[in-house]
RNA sequence: UGCUUCGUAGCUCAGCGGUAGAGCGGCGCCCUGUUAAGGCGACGGCCGCAGGUUCGAUCCCUGCCGAAGCAGCCA
């Protein structure tokens, strides 16, 4: 009976067969044992001498690492092993012997895991990266599937910016040119005065030639937009959404999350309710900090660090500078200069990793921010016709699932949350 | 794109103006309970590339290529 590596506990006594690939091995004398990984987890089978014929004792101690491996024997009860179970093993086949295998249980540097990140994916470390990510995917899906959000789609093919024309992936579409998509977001805000609520994830991709630990070229987003809501209703979906992917995570991947030495109190903190601040206090906070920031200019990392610091759990920083942010942004009725936008920064310096806000739906404004903003207006034909059929306020966000995961994972750098991170001066594997 | 640091064995690194070393991996042998096992042995190198200085350069200088960290921009 083929049984998986993370099922054994139900079979203890009974004999299995393992279908995997060697991770490790070690010997001693009259004994091999084979850590043999199947993507679920890895046990420890012990080839004993008198339990295997001489033939296949004597291959057991010259497997290759990552040989594929069929293994048959006896699931057994063993503090001695790492995952308390083990395989006392009867026979095995080998159905592909490895060649020799770069990554070994020792260190290795970045650039070189990255060069083999088709293979760094086997390692332990990353799959409870990935299965952490994977989680997170699947809590922000059903965080909107639940509340009566439709799925839309964002197109990846674009034929104009949605927040500039620089910073844009062009691509010959069939002679005219395209750009790879930035944010799903205007089409959202289509899908929101169609559906209500609606929902996007996705791939983004931005040019921007950034060199940073939290910056990919390719990265995933998932983002709400919801017809009839203002920026409080924005805030108030935000502060939900987080807490409850949150809680989701540290409760089905705890395991993961203990390997990677994260703490896990301090995700647990991640509750209800979440301090929100005003543009203007961010300022404050960051003056007596010796950070001072002028009126008007956005933050940096060091700022956002310094600000998400002063508390135990996400900051939500709302109304900057109409100046410094995007020109779908409602104005503040309240303060002209401000924008009814809001950032969300995760603790511990991870930074941004929402923002979002309430739209403009007036056409005029509209019109004239695109035009202020230096924006090629028979661009946003279309954009602009949503202002024209039943405009209503409406609000949305976009998440970052990469700041996100490395923040969860506690991770330094954004790289190693992607299967296959796309960053500047990096396209391979 | 700017600043800083770095390119030496498959990997992680040490070294030095007189053409090289360790640990780990791989290979061979030894060991009934190993936990990144251990012990012994042999193998393994255009010292990133191209110029320059020098009797002589892996080492000093210049350029190029590549990488890492930080910053701007952003999620």
């Amino acid at each position: 009976m083929r049984v998986y590596v993370d099922e054994v506990h139900r079979h203890v006594g009974e004999e299995i067969t393992l279908k995997g690939w060697l991770y490790n091995r070690r010997s001693s004398g009259k004994l091999h044992f084979l850590l043999v990984r199947d993507g679920t987890a890895t046990i420890q089978c012990v080839v004993f001498v008198k339990d295997v014929p001489p033939e296949l004792f004597e291959r057991a101690g010259h497997l290759t690492q990552e040989s594929a491996l069929e293994v048959v024997g006896t699931v057994r009860e063993d503090a001695r092993s790492s995952l308390g179970f083990e395989l006392g093993v009867r026979e095995f086949r080998v159905l592909h012997d490895a060649a020799e295998y770069p990554i070994t249980p020792k260190e290795h540097g970045p650039a070189f895991l990255l060069d083999h990140r088709h293979l760094w994916l086997r390692s332990s470390r990353q799959h409870a990266i990935m299965r952490v990510r994977s989680t997170v995917v699947a809590a922000c899906r059903n965080y909107f599937d639940r509340r009566g959000f439709t799925l839309l789609d964002a197109p990846v093919f674009t034929p104009a910016a949605c927040e500039g024309t620089t910073n844009l992936f062009e691509v010959d579409y069939f002679g005219t040119p395209a750009y790879l998509t930035q944010s799903g977001q205007l089409y959202m805000e289509a899908g929101a005065m169609a559906f209500g609520k609606v929902y996007s994830f996705g791939p983004t991709f931005r040019a921007e030639k950034s060199k940073t630990r939290r910056h990919l070229t390719e990265f995933w987003m998932i983002e709400p937009e919801v017809a009839f809501a203002d920026l409080d209703d924005d805030m108030d979906l935000a502060e939900d959404f987080l807490v409850e992917v949150v809680g989701r995570v540290v409760a089905e991947r705890r395991r993961e999350l203990a390997s990677l030495e994260r703490d896990i109190a301090a995700l647990e903190r991640v509750q209800k309710p979440l301090p929100r601040i005003r543009y203007e206090e961010a300022l404050a906070t960051l003056a007596e900090a010796g950070k001072p920031v002028a009126f008007g200019e956005d933050f940096g990392g060091d700022e956002e660090t310094v600000l998400s610091e002063r508390f135990d759990r996400p900051v939500l920083v709302h109304r900057y500078p109409a100046a410094c942010k995007a020109f779908y942004m409602k104005v503040d009725p309240e303060d002209a200069r401000l924008a009814l936008c809001v950032d969300v920064l995760a603790p511990e310096g991870y930074g941004e990793i929402i923002g979002g806000g309430q739209r403009e739906d007036d056409l005029d404004t509209l019109e004239k921010s695109i035009q202020a903003h230096g924006l090629p207006a028979e661009a946003f034909g279309w954009y602009l016709d949503l202002r024209r059929y039943g405009s209503v306020p409406h609000a949305g966000f976009g998440m970052g699932i990469e700041r996100m995961v490395a923040w969860l994972c506690g991770l330094h750098h954004v790289r190693e949350t992607i299967p296959f991170p796309r960053m500047l001066e990096r396209l391979t594997p």
